[in-house]
DNA sequence: CGCTTGTGGTACTGACCGGTAACACTAGCG
DNA sequence: CGCTAGTGTTACCGGTCAGTACCACAAGCG
């Protein structure tokens, strides 16, 4: 059918379970959560509907862990920036800007795939909702100790500060467009660094 | 049936085209523009679907007027900022960020609907996305002339950042929650327009 | 060989989706 | 009175949704 919705990603011979969970990252991430169905999925990943709810209870499940990928992925980000400056914590912060930049402007302009989760799926009861409530949390929380590590006198305030701005950024690119504000992103990132670490802020 | 999704809205007897929008505005805000069908929107609205239909050429263009009426409140808003400070941009400003603050924290913490439209309906020629680059657009041009006539010397990079600061804000408190970061935008604001009218930012 | 385990394929269920046909009713208006 | 316009009601259409039953097949292993 759709040219879009066969072949999105699954090397060719993983288990079926890594195919699924690739092919619906891709497509949830692509088209929505609610606007991709089951038998999508299946088919994008070489397979079909039985196997998939062999591996996985439900689609929610399916979504849940789909999350749970995305997160650890965000989670690994923070130790590929330790090895890459290890020690200089303000070097991390300045590339933490620049990768967040990068992924800003980046395929399709999607945005987080956990926030668009978060917007997609409002009931309070999704087994995917605390997957995203505790990845935004240790994002955060990864965040006040670099500023903190960093040396800036209120670390709090310039993590969450870098923490609001990188969400706006995501999420602008979706309605004004990747020329929007968006795109300031990084000088604007690095001028609110300098402007806590040179001084009180 | 669900007796959330009855009588949402729908002041009394106001003619039936506008007991649907504003069935539909609510239920669409809250739960999501898929996740709620044009029979639910009927009943919230009192109404039927053929009634709905005979106003609406398809859902997505009544999803479509929904956020023109959005976009509308939105504009409306800054008429009234003028005429609450007029003649003090500085103070118009100050009073954006207050009424910003009390939107993030506001009902059910959904966020802008506008922004939650842009990550449901990716399909770049819905015909709901061209309502809501415009009307991010404009939020965006209103808040640089602000900034501008506040005297900020670098007022469209104040803007945008101001502009990140709530799109963050707005949709990081469905994701965090609202304890989390969006907590401070207010503060935030306010320390940032003072960091770029005091001196040269 | 038989047996098990995982996978692929097909067909199905029941529910819901967006959208429509056909008809009864009421109000306004001449 | 008759006529029209808008609304309400019911039933329906084809399609798709999440989820399942059932069977065929192939690999591994005794």
């Amino acid at each position: 059918m759709n040219p879009d919705f066969v072949n999105t990603a699954a090397e060719p011979r993983l288990p079926p379970r890594e195919r699924i969970l690739a092919a619906a990252r891709n497509l949830f991430y692509r088209h929505g959560i609610r606007a991709v169905g089951v038998e999508a999925i299946a088919e994008a990943a070489a397979t079909n509907k039985m196997t998939l709810y062999r591996h996985f209870a439900s689609k929610d499940e399916l979504v849940a862990e789909c999350l749970r990928r995305f997160a650890a992925e965000a989670e690994a980000k923070w130790s590929q920036l330790e090895a890459a400056h290890p020690g200089d914590p303000r070097a991390q912060l300045r590339a933490w800007a620049k990768a967040a930049g990068e992924h800003i402007a980046n395929v399709e302009a999607r945005g987080c795939p956990l926030c668009n989760a978060a917007v997609e799926l409002p009931e309070k009861d999704h087994p995917g909702r605390r997957v995203i409530e505790a990845c935004k949390t240790a994002q955060r929380e990864h965040l006040v100790r670099l500023c903190r590590a960093a040396g800036a006198p209120r670390a709090e305030q310039l993590a969450d500060e870098l923490f609001l701005l990188l969400e706006g950024a995501l999420v602008s690119v979706q309605s004004v467009g990747p020329e929007g504000p968006g795109a300031r992103f990084v000088r604007m990132a690095h001028a609110t660094i300098a402007n806590h670490t040179r001084r009180a802020g």
